[in-house]
DNA sequence: AAGATCCGGAACTCCACAGTATCGTATAGA
DNA sequence: TCTATACGATACTGTGGAGTTCCGGATCTT
């Protein structure tokens, strides 16, 4: 990508040599942090340097010093993205499936899906004739939580609690993508009744656990619906 | 929204006594056309007017006479989309679920969803701006798709193939949201593999139908994956 | 101290596109 | 035939934003 110079007869490697005041990169994230908040808010086309340089408290020149196009300058800051607590270490442990999926149902959580979401939005425009950004996108929003829901269903199957048959695979993308279809299609609020509704109604069924033809008691969320 | 004329003196409504050459509507829906091929390929930012009106042979002052503005020429194109074949008649009936979703594989019928997946992402940026943007895609992209699921898996109820305690009014956007997230995300083919995997894998076990713990045989798909 | 480079800020160039106006031509009604 | 309008084509205007350049001041190295 960066080719750098292969001229003769520098003394070290020229980058070393380099004289004046140095370029200050605890501002980076700041910047990348604003171009978030702009993305996010107005989308990719509407979404100006401008914006991003006076929400950063920076100048349009200091961008361009750090970035060399608005192309790259979104493409890092998707790829810089800070995950939410979705490390291993940091997931819930009930005992039962169902429970560690409820448990990562959490206020903090769904106010981070949201504004992920919206910067998919903002994103989606370039998706298509941006194929780093789409994989910059999938690595930063989608893959961290799908990895986390894989995580739970393989300790369910390695403690017995579900069959390794199921394609967990598959169904670890289910809750990423209809949230998303229900935030940026239906423009409706991805909130803990929703992700229940997902859980209980296509999850756990799908998985063996309860929802089949429930035997008697108040197992089922939804009544029967008219 | 178009309120005509309530001027005082007009002989008849005043429309009718237009002389000269008759606006000719059969270009209408050519037109529209036009902007959707552009609006999948370029998406809404990148389309420019002269490209919709270059490739309907057309000029950019008759799109002006017709449509005020870009933007509602999109929202009308969006909204006159012509849907598949999702007709409660043209539907299959072979008499078992299983049997019904396979049959609603055709190369035409994948082919026809990967460009209305294409005009969805050349949407997406004016989503979140323009709500009656994202109405007209919904009705027309998603929904249609989404009754046809439905009206399937109701047919089974009542046959008791499946429990009317399953949540359909949810597992009828499994398909739409998961082909969405393949097709604009991942940008992977949606092709028969993929779906047959969301049928089987999904959909079936969390209607309660096989999948659940495959007894012996060579019923599931994928091999125990190393 | 001196020179080099960074900083935020603002003015600037350049270009693409939305929307308008004008042209010669084609087609409708009177 | 005459007039009014729609047509495709092209030229034009206005605006907004990407990217560049310049400035005075700050900060680093020597």
């Amino acid at each position: 990508m960066t080719q750098l110079e292969p001229a003769g007869a520098a003394e070290t490697t020229a980058a070393e040599t380099k004289l004046g005041r140095k370029r200050d990169h605890t501002r980076d994230p700041e910047i990348l942090a604003a171009a978030l908040e702009v993305l996010a808010e107005t989308g990719f086309d509407g979404m100006t340097i401008d914006m991003v340089a006076t929400r950063a408290k920076a100048g349009k020149a200091t961008l361009y010093r750090r970035w060399p196009s608005k192309n790259e300058l979104v493409i890092d800051a998707v790829a810089c993205m800070k995950q939410g607590d979705l490390d291993q270490a940091s997931l819930p442990d009930t005992g039962t499936l169902r429970g560690d999926f409820v448990a990562m149902i959490k206020p903090r959580s769904i106010e981070d899906g949201e504004k992920k979401m919206q910067i998919m939005a903002g994103l989606m425009s370039m998706l298509s004739a941006t194929p780093e950004m789409a994989d910059a996108a999938n690595n930063a929003i989608v893959k961290p939580r799908a990895a986390a829901n894989r995580f739970l269903m393989q300790r369910a199957i390695d403690r017995g609690e579900i069959s390794p048959e199921c394609d967990i695979d598959t169904l670890c993308l289910v809750t990423p993508s209809m949230a998303a279809y229900r935030t940026l299609i239906e423009r409706k609020p991805v909130d803990r009744d929703f992700l229940i509704t997902l859980i209980d109604g296509v999850l756990l069924p799908a998985l063996g656990l309860r929802g089949d033809t429930a035997p008697a008691g108040r197992g089922k969320v939804a009544p029967p619906a008219s």
